[in-house]
DNA sequence: ATAATTGCAAACAATTTGCATTCAG
DNA sequence: CTGAATGCAAATTGTTTGCAATTAT
């Protein structure tokens, strides 16, 4: 159903009396499809398609749909920004040992939230929050952690 | 106190047959001075005393300080990583609107990490843990967020 | 028609790497 | 002495920018 996603990319964009185009939508339907994807893996993505279709250009849409509010990014593991699709909003899990990034729904974000707010006075994105260690498939697999 | 960390650092060098340097030391002081800095922050910091201390080295010795144990390293905000000595552990509170980060010692966090654990069987790294928002400095001045 | 958007290529910044020199053990 | 560690400079990688050509409106 990359129609639905198009129109609401189509709204925002008049919305602001901005243009509509087909880089753009193939931009925001990589990340949609990618779930959630640094810029690279955007432009890879999109290359699969439009070969022509620049960095330059993922990274100035990527910012765009940011503004627009529909994509968000965050930082996941090592540098790059991860992008999603807004509204999808879930923790992210970021497995140090083989890099996989998990989704999750954790009840207890909104505890971490509150305490946070009522001692520091500081507004969590909830969102954005993602959490590093280790997933159960790589603490089964090397019980006696190595140094590399 | 800087002897302090100087001896256990020669310590952790030793252990593993390493030597002790006076590069290896002034980077060390820079983390514990600067709490937390990137890379970069730690040349500019080190290059005060030893302006021959090439960026390599700095990068070099970080992952090794890191590899034996006495620093750790985060991703706040962007992309940089952040390095900090290891045992004083904290939270994170990463201000978005004007980049600050303040750390906090949050009770919540491991419920958060319990449940985690539970449902997902994810070991959460509670040390590294950063939570993206607005702080209450500039929640007080920008009552109305701006676009960029 | 007209200005926004793109693609390209050059500029940049941050980090990594190769190698000759230096220095701790 | 001897190999580990450093400093330098060149190579990479990821991202940004300027500008002419393109294209949505």
């Amino acid at each position: 159903m990359p129609t639905r996603s198009a129109d609401a990319l189509d709204e925002a964009l008049r919305a602001r009396g901005l243009r509509s185009t087909l880089q753009r939508r193939l931009v925001l339907d990589a990340v949609a499809a990618l779930g959630h994807g640094t810029p690279e893996q955007v432009c890879e993505r999109v290359q699969v398609e439009a070969p022509s279709l620049s960095p330059s250009t993922v990274y100035r849409t990527l910012e765009l749909l940011e503004k627009l509010g529909v994509v968000s990014h965050t930082h996941l593991g090592h540098g790059a920004p991860t992008y999603h699709v807004s509204g999808h909003e879930h923790i992210h899990l970021v497995c140090r040992r083989c890099g996989a990034v998990q989704e999750a729904d954790v009840v207890q974000a909104g505890a971490l939230a509150q305490e946070v707010a009522d001692r520091y006075g500081f507004a969590t994105d909830v969102a954005h929050l993602s959490l590093d260690g280790v997933c159960a498939r790589c603490a089964g697999k090397h019980p006696t952690p190595a140094g590399r």
